[in-house]
DNA sequence: ACAATTCTCTACTAAATTGGTAGAGTATAA
DNA sequence: TTATACTCTACCAATTTAGTAGAGAATTGT
């Protein structure tokens, strides 16, 4: 159930530009730096999410990444899937990779597994990169 | 965020194990045909479950696998645990693997991981084997 | 025009993980 | 004592993960 390196390396880059978003661009450097990502690394990881269509980029001198679109727009799930792929822990329940279970009735474990990446949606794609950087702290729901 | 196959081949033999609790033993070759896993695969899945303690077994003709204890004082999630390692997407919010960030305060991820964790926690801590062999299914809470 | 800067694109790679397989060994029942 | 069924050690190919290397193309400032 675990999120690669490649994932959270994306979702720390975009808290950051978030964060500078109308202030400016981000030269992948200075993430690099301040995330402590590899900055070669980090170069193919903002290409995909460009390519996604979540940031956009400038070359050059005072060049740098930045959101296409407000952040409270772009949801952790969308960047999760960029790089990671669904959501579900079989890809027989997910909403996208639709890939239907060989015993579809039989299969009792696709209701539970439902359940699951409904829960994992729930969370990731009510949360927005506003959300995260908004210093205001929100009380949490579950368990400690 | 996806189970691996060898976690789903244990659950669905954990599944078999569950519905012939008391009825008796299964041999590895019958949940292995009925579940189309290669045997020795899940010979090798079957170990880790028992080494865990949540089936044992018994050897020479006549032998098999069975629970150890009633399949409602199992739950997915121990099994999912013992075969893929801790829910968590990131492991500084496992409950289990205690490692924590480096940037303990400032790690805002860490907080909406945390909620990710309790939600799938919620979910497969809370259903077990019996839950799954029973024929009257329950209405699923959650979208669609 | 030109140099410096910054993103871009193709390619490569080492290490770990995944999804198995092979085969000899040990316990049990009939 | 033989057939059956789990056990244990070891191996393995393919894929994924987590990067690295380096030349190229666009943009800015001089």
């Amino acid at each position: 159930m675990k999120l690669s390196k490649k994932a959270e390396y994306a979702l720390r880059a975009m808290i950051l530009l978030a964060g500078s978003y109308r202030t400016g661009l981000l030269r992948i450097q200075d993430i690099a730096k301040r995330e402590k990502i590899p900055q070669k690394f980090l170069e193919n990881i903002l290409v995909e999410i460009k390519t996604a269509g979540l940031i956009r980029s400038k070359r050059g001198a005072a060049g740098g990444y930045e959101f296409c679109m407000p952040p409270q727009k772009v949801t952790l799930a969308q960047v999760v899937r960029v790089i990671d792929g669904p959501l579900a822990p079989l890809s027989c329940v997910s909403r996208y990779a639709h890939i239907s279970c060989p015993d579809e009735k039989k299969c009792k474990l696709k209701r539970v597994m439902l359940e699951v990446r409904n829960a994992v949606a729930r969370v990731l794609e009510q949360v927005t990169f506003a959300d995260i950087c908004s210093e205001n702290v929100q009380p949490m729901r579950g368990e400690t």
